[in-house]
DNA sequence: GTTCCGCATGAATCGATAG
DNA sequence: ACTATCGATTCATGCGGAA
């Protein structure tokens, strides 16, 4: 049975306990404007915690995707957080295989978004060091798509640690009697003055070691694409919600979300999260 | 007719003008220790390189690929700095395509290293940002290929735009009303600790200042390359030299170096370099 | 209240060891 | 030989407790 679509808008702002394509099945397609997701990762070793085994990595996903793109409005985006992870010396291959089993299913593949983690797991290995960064693929199913460009323009002063790279060791020296009268005052000017368009690299910490978190991501990941593909009032998905962070940044930025997470513990974890923020917001409303 | 090693030895040190399959043919086997490079990436600079079109990269490449597997020792290195670039909206895929048929051919794909361009000018089309990122993928002959990670760690300091990049609102406003602590002192606190190890993501400019226009990637680029998989006195190879940019960095590293490049006028430009480079050494030892 | 210091920990990975 | 488990490595961040 699928829901009609009055039917439908009776199911967003809420968290499913279930697989997402199963839980997709019974909704209307054409409905959803955005899908920010951080789907499991493959597993290294067999029998392990979730996912499935890198090379039966792509068949596993397919059925998911084709949920996808029937749900998915004409002009949506679909955003997918994930990393190739690296076994035996070398990087798996999984990634690669997806992108092109989504085009031959009909998604055009627009951009490789990258996420440079600025914190990321510290170690160092004979053949590598620590992997800082994470696709952020964007798929769509029209050329035609949704973007609100605007919604994300950031102050010119927010380029200005590419002024910190450049700086040789003595400039880091001579930087100590520089913090007060000099260098952070010229930063401080720059802030707020002048805003300009991103690019396809995005900044950010990964997530705050809260007990309270568990996310693959920190909020701003997925506030930053609501914002760029979906306007006030969209519905957002999250196939893969975890602990509720593409909801609590839908929220926040007043779009209606809709979250899926087949463990009920994250189930529970994100429901919880929607109502604790929803109780925050009606705290300070009254 | 292929050199014999002592023949070889002559020639290095030297740009050849020639496509890089025939000239590599006539070196020994197993003589290079580094292969760091920009391919011509399709179609995109076709009047200056005659690059491919995006659906026969891959065949026009593997010729070359063979030549660099002869031609590199057993525990050498080979570093494509490449990107995928958007056409009728969509990022091609000959890039996803070359590691797949590479990994076929025997090489092990051991990482996807990104140089994050720093100072890459904030721009938009209607369908995407400014690319801002672009690969340097890693592949090898053998799993326990020479990695000399030693030589390229920095100072904890280089990390500081990560702090900078964290300044929120009460931040900046502290940072003006504390006198003597704060954010300066903070600041002061990283110089001067340890060296860490970098991560797989480069923070780079684009292209230094005030050198040749033509370069595909700025010194710093092959030169971290250089540093990290060679040693002085070893062979770095630069099949596609362009004008010179990785011989110039394997010179001032005191590797010795072999540029081939199939163009006349960037042959030229490179021997130009590498001369000019020469000569001011002898000025300022004489 | 503010600052300082110590410490736990995070979508990691490899090599060695054990079954 | 092949697979599962374990210890070692490493650093940015945020928290709690102390000064």
């Amino acid at each position: 049975m699928r829901f009609s679509k009055p039917e439908f808008l009776k199911k967003i702002n809420k968290i499913f306990k279930g697989n997402a394509v199963a839980v997709l099945k019974k909704f209307p397609a054409n409905t959803i404007d955005l899908i920010v997701t951080s789907p499991p990762y493959a597993d290294r070793r067999k029998q392990q915690y979730g996912g499935p085994p890198p090379d039966e990595y792509v068949e596993w996903f397919m059925p998911f995707a084709d949920e996808f793109k029937r749900v998915l409005k004409p002009r949506g985006s679909l955003i997918l957080n994930i990393k190739e992870h690296a076994d035996g010396g070398e990087r798996e291959i999984y990634v690669l295989e997806l992108i092109l089993e989504m085009r031959k299913q009909g998604w055009y593949w627009v951009e490789d978004y990258i996420w440079h983690k600025m914190n990321s797991f510290p170690g160092k290995w004979p053949n590598r060091f620590r992997g800082a960064w994470e696709h952020c693929l964007h798929f769509t199913k029209e050329k035609n798509f949704k973007m609100y460009q605007e919604a994300v323009k950031v102050p010119i002063g927010a380029w200005a640690h590419s002024r910190m790279k450049k700086l040789g060791p003595a400039d880091r020296v001579r930087m100590k009697s520089r913090t007060k009268s000099g260098f952070g005052r010229q930063l401080t000017n720059w802030i707020g003055k002048r805003k300009v368009y991103p690019s396809n690299v995005l900044y950010l910490p990964t997530v705050s070691t809260n007990k309270n978190h568990c996310a693959a991501f920190p909020e701003a990941l997925p506030a930053w694409f609501i914002k760029l593909f979906s306007k006030k009032q969209d519905v957002v998905l999250d196939p893969f919600v975890g602990c509720g962070t593409t909801a609590l940044a839908a929220m926040k930025l007043e779009r209606n979300f809709i979250g899926v997470d087949r463990s009920k513990k994250y189930s529970k974890l994100a429901k919880a999260a929607v109502r604790n923020f929803s109780r925050s917001l009606k705290r300070r409303a009254g």
